[in-house]
DNA sequence: CCGCATCCGATTGGATACTG
DNA sequence: CAGTATCCAATCGGATGCGG
């Protein structure tokens, strides 16, 4: 019981267990973990593009013009080795690789969703978004 | 219909607009638009505290004691700028500020909960997470 | 108490060119 | 086709110290 949390009472549904309960971004914490899973310019479209299936490294490309070789490739790597993300090449002639969402990778869909759902509601309140802030 | 986007056909629930229809990050996407406000270190702990209830600037610092001063000025500034927090200050004495969520603001809940749920997710993974990728 | 100014090392992501 | 290798500018975040 070091680092007592001040008189933190924890609100249930927003931090509904331990795990949560920290006073800085840690890897442990779920939400840091999430935001690990989708961390990274282009990784959202990305994970979109595979969610309709498994695709190959120029599919994604044709699919993303402007992202690059190297910025997909690290995508793809980090992707991986979080397992969302898995490599399938077939050895015979044409030889073939696809990546394609692991089940932990399809976990993300929800998130994707309330992602979107949350920019929308967003982008509807009136805001006087760009005021001054003095 | 310049760009034609290859023969996409949209997932409704993933992406159920226009808005989502993009093949590059994009501002006006609803996806970029909920990440931008969830954006960079120490943000997502910055909105937890202030879910609660409204906070002086001394009181996030205790909250979050390893954040500096710098990082939790960035972060308060550009919520505000974004028009997810408000500052209110009292002239009187003693003076105080306080920052709390806007409506806005408030709406990113959902999407916290979101963020755990699928950190939660993500870690009941039986994940040879760390195996070579060669 | 509520910040701002400065410095700085590390990470990021884009451009370009090249390889198995 | 499926990547690698370099290089580089910009951004980020932490440390420290000062000011209203």
């Amino acid at each position: 019981m070091a680092h007592q949390t001040v008189s933190h009472r924890w609100d249930i549904d927003l931090v509904p267990d331990d795990a949560g309960r920290t006073d800085r971004p840690d890897a442990e914490c779920p939400v840091e973990m999430a935001l690990a899973a989708i961390n990274g310019r282009w990784t959202t479209l990305v994970l979109r593009e595979l969610m309709h299936g498994p695709l190959s490294f120029s599919e994604l490309r044709a699919a993303l013009p402007q992202l690059s070789d190297k910025v997909l490739d690290e995508r793809i790597r980090r992707l991986r080795s979080q397992n969302l993300v898995e490599r399938r090449a077939v050895t015979g002639f044409p030889s073939r690789v696809t990546y394609s969402l692991t089940p932990a990778g399809q976990q993300l869909r929800p998130l994707l969703v309330e992602l979107y759902r949350t920019g929308l509601r967003l982008r509807h309140n009136p805001s006087q978004a760009h005021a001054p802030l003095a």
